[in-house]
Parts: C-alpha cells; sequence; structure tokens
DNA sequence: TCGATATATCGGGAATTAACGATATGCTTT
DNA sequence: AAAGCATATCGTTAATTCCCGATATATCGA
C-alpha cells in the first residue's frame, strides 16, 4: 500500500489546522448551530476560520477526504465535513508498527 | 508545534521505503557485515538497494535526519543511519491523540 | 603527503504543490 | 423558469520538491 498519499495530505500547516479544529467542532466552530454537529462542519464556516479562499478549502478538504481522513456528507446546498476517527487510529497503529 | 515537517519528510515513497528496509537491516542490508547492525547500515549500502544516486539518498537521510527519525553515527569514512524508534511510536501516539 | 574511498553539499532543470480567481454545478426558493 | 447561495472544478502563477551531476569535505592506507 502507498502511504506516502496519506503523509502529504497531512504534511501542510493549513490542513493540519483543519483537521486539529474538526477534532472539536463545538468549541472551535460555535457559529454553527443549525444542525448540530453530527456530520461536521460545512466548508463555509471552515473557510471563515482559516482566511483561505473557498475554492482553496474546496480543494483541500477534497485532498482530505481522497485519502479517507474526513468524510463528506451532503445536505441540501452545504456539505458537511467530519473526521473519520478510524482511520487516525488505523494511521497511528501503521507508524508505530508497519512503517 | 509544526508536525507538517515530519510529514513532509515521510511523504516520498523512495524515503518510506528506506525507512521501512532500516527496521529489519539484517534482513535488507545482508551486504552488510562487518561492523554489525548496532549503529544502523551506511549511506553506500542504503544507496545500492534505492536506485537512485549517492547525493539524493545522502539528502534524503539528511531529511529525515533533521525531523528526528533517523539517528546518524559516523565511524571513519562511514555514516551508520539507524531508525530512531522511539520518534516513530511517539508519533505513532500524536496521530492517535492529538492531531 | 598523495591518492582512494565514503559522505555531504551545492546548483539546477523538471515535476509537483500552494493558493488564487473565474466559472461551473447543484440545491432551494420564488 | 429564474435568481441566489453553497460548493466543486478549472486554469494559472509562484513556490517548493524531486533527483541529478559536479564538487567539496573527511577519513583511511601507502
Amino acid at each position: 500500500m502507498d502511504y506516502s498519499e496519506i503523509f502529504k495530505a497531512l504534511s501542510n500547516k493549513s490542513r493540519l489546522q483543519i483537521l486539529h479544529w474538526l477534532k472539536d467542532p463545538v468549541q472551535h466552530f460555535p457559529e454553527q448551530q443549525h444542525n448540530g454537529y453530527e456530520n461536521g462542519v460545512c466548508v463555509g464556516i471552515i473557510q471563515q476560520k482559516c482566511g483561505l479562499t473557498q475554492s482553496t478549502v474546496s480543494d483541500y478538504l477534497a485532498i482530505l477526504q481522497r485519502v479517507g481522513l474526513v468524510e463528506a456528507t451532503r445536505i441540501g446546498q452545504w456539505t458537511y465535513y467530519r473526521r473519520n476517527e478510524a482511520a487516525f487510529a488505523a494511521l497511528g497503529q501503521i507508524i508505530e508498527n508497519k512503517i
């Protein structure tokens, strides 16, 4: 298997920052109340906090999704992104035992 | 702290391959017997197996050393590189809990 | 000291990534 | 159907990374 793609996704400060914020959405994204946080946080809210443009944030979330670190749920016109904690646990194990 | 540099070091197939070989030097580098494997494997032997040039392999090992994933020992004209297993264990924990 | 060997460093061209603006797609409401 | 949002995709330039050859440094043996 090729883990370099996963590490490439993690090798960027903005993407690491987003992942860290998504670890505790209630604290880091209080401006999103409407739907709860079950499905994660929508792109626009993440973008505001990043300071990056909408297209960049959308790109970055797609990169993280492509390697399985986050999952997306489309609800109406919003796409909510949340961490895939199982992927992080698995990656931790891989680093401790396989790499 | 800035973990992106560590992930950048891991985001390359050749470097991951080297790290994996260094996990079991006796098996992957049988051509090196002279000094045992206590200090790791010297650059030339790693280079032969990689197929990359000497300068590239030296660069790559320096990158891995800079972020603490490997350690170097100079003995005479040889430099031996070995994995820093504590760094991998720590990184695994960071991914499971902190990122 | 000189030459041979091992490794490190420097400079560069090709390939990739960062981040953007512009535009397309898709959903919702009227 | 049309207008308004939210998000995705495309095309681009600047910056970075990949990987090399050339060269410098360090150590060893004669």
